[in-house]
DNA sequence: AATGAATGAGGCTTCATTCAT
DNA sequence: AATGAATGAAGCCTCATTCAT
């Protein structure tokens, strides 16, 4: 009829993205152990026990905030690599903007604090995120600078490192800002730190051939 | 006269060391809220009630570590800086090695990890951090970057957001093995990684002349 | 006219004792307060909800159960008892058949082990178990005790707490079952468990002449 | 020095035996699921923590209580067997009565109606409780028992199940007390039941021959 | 009549902290 | 200085109960 909101039989399908969203933000604010279920459940307007009608555990709601957050972004990208034509930087710049892009505006960049800060506590969770986000991550990668290596456009390097190096400052961006923004150790202007990393690349990748 | 002088007076001076080392050990592994003073004890093979003679709380303990296992490291560094007499580029190589060298043999390679899961958490221990530590290292960074860009070897750059770019695969470096290094997510070869972080830096600060 | 005849309004009808019937098969098997709502609920086909139509509460629920579980059974014990003719030992042996026949086939058998765990905790419901089944249960064995004593069938006995002695081994059958069964401590035979108690019995309650 | 009880280390020794006495009381009265740790702690004068101190989990004390409890009364029982001269009829009585004193006047006289209780939902407990409590307290009356029918004092019936109906009305007589006597459902004098017990069984066992 | 999503009180358990020895 | 038994606050989790649909 209207448009008012059925709200019992609507929430039902909702709730679980909203308590993850809920999840997500407390988690990469204060890690995983000192999130109260309490304050989840708070944040996203529910009791409880709520939270638990749809996970099992503390343990099973951050599984599935990992899980479920960010294997999406990485279609995307791979998306624009399958259908870029022109050289290898180019699609480097436009996937490293892209990531930058589609996760820095959510709490999805604080993912890589989390993981890192958890890693050794859950180790299913780590190899699952290895599995399904860094491998895949990497692959991606891969393929552009394997792109400029083959064309010339880039000097030879050992890939698998490279992908590391070149990865790196994004990482340490997201990560940032999720730790030590407070204390004004982050990059100020994050547009110029992506701006000078590409640039470093764009010379320091550079082969012997235009 | 043997070695084995006074094992008593000894053991008493070295206690918070030893105290502070047990527990970098396991903050590193499993993090701040994770670790149970009762394993700390054990790991130092004291009794629980001893940590707080030496420690008023979990808390104070966890800012010593941090606060008594960076600092020196950074002395080595600016001592190096005094001391060089070559190239920009040759200093920020001596840095780098030093740092890494200095660094990632110990535990203390854990603290950027440690650090950046509990910032939020500890904003004192952050402010701390950033001023005696970060703050610190940046200068060094970039009194390095400015001595070559002033000589025109490195290209003119904004020094402070460069100084993130040139020091981020560096800390994601220590952050890795502390995290996701199970899951072979780690450069293999820190050696390497190292080699091709810094001939990225090489090309890519380039100036118009040398 | 089939002989499914209105499902719908026999439903209605039978659903408290649909939902008894299942109560009873969950608490006999795991106690009261082990014994959870929703596995109620799930075993009789419903929601949990729904148990709330019939019952005001759990507790509500339970003694339910036993009120409506155990009377009738004592009803078919006194018809026996007013038409029995012979003397009072065959009467003894059919009490003590009928009351295990008529019990020993359903999950009846588990209410004396559900009252022996509960009673403590409810003691209106064991009041009115005491009242309603104990009692009259034990008036009923009563006279027939008498009645063979009065014939010096018997030997004269304290009839109370021959009733005790001669009930317990039937009891604790029943008991049995619903407890250390799994661990084969019950009588393997229950038929000659009664033989022999009912042998016993004969010898035992035996008085000066036949 | 004087008697005054160096409370702190004669605790140590003591709280485990403690804890499970009052536990035992709390159990037996209330079962095990209605028993809060906080009251076995109260009941004890410690806190809730200290239970943790002695006992993993709520459970690993209840299997504690049973283990503990127990065990020891049999052995004295055995004792007695061994020891014993006279007919099979004079060991039986003396069995029922050492059993009947050594565990009547305790809360271990609860442990057959927290067994019956719980046994189902503890069936790791309940397989030691029948291993080492009635296995072998079965094994002491059949050594009996047999022994009267060799001697042809006691008639040739099954063995097993003779025990089963000569030991239920003594454990009704436990759980009882600890279940409906509140109701006055119970033998008002337990030595008057005791007695016509064993008159039902000595006639009722007697054989061909005295 | 029936549902099942939601609630929140209550219990088990952990662990930083204290203190008598 | 060192111990380790004891504490109790705090958090996770369960489940009887409610109520809008």
């Amino acid at each position: 009829m209207s448009i008012t909101t059925q709200p019992r039989k609507r929430r039902k399908e909702d709730r679980p993205a909203e308590l993850m969203t809920a999840a997500l933000g407390l988690f990469v604010e204060k890690g995983f152990a000192a999130t109260r279920l309490e304050d989840v459940a708070l944040c996203a307007g529910v009791s409880k026990g709520t939270l638990y009608l749809y996970f099992d555990s503390k343990e099973a709601l951050f599984k599935s905030v990992i899980q479920e957050g960010v294997v999406p972004v990485l279609v995307e990208g791979e998306g624009i690599a399958a259908r870029h034509e022109g050289n290898a930087f180019e699609l480097l710049e436009k996937l490293l903007a892209n990531w930058w892009a589609g996760i820095g505006e959510t709490n999805f960049a604080g993912i890589p604090k989390l993981m890192v800060a958890e890693a050794r506590n859950f180790p299913e969770v780590a190899q699952f995120y290895y599995e399904n986000v860094i491998r895949r991550g990497r692959a991606l990668l891969g393929s552009a600078l394997e792109r400029g290596m083959a064309s010339g456009e880039f000097a030879r390097l050992d890939v698998e490192t490279t992908i590391d190096v070149v990865i790196a400052p994004v990482l340490m961006l997201f990560i940032w800002r999720y730790s030590l923004a407070g204390c004004q150790s982050t990059p100020a202007d994050p547009r110029q730190y992506m701006a000078i990393h590409l640039s470093l690349l764009r010379a320091g990748l550079k082969g012997s051939q235009v």
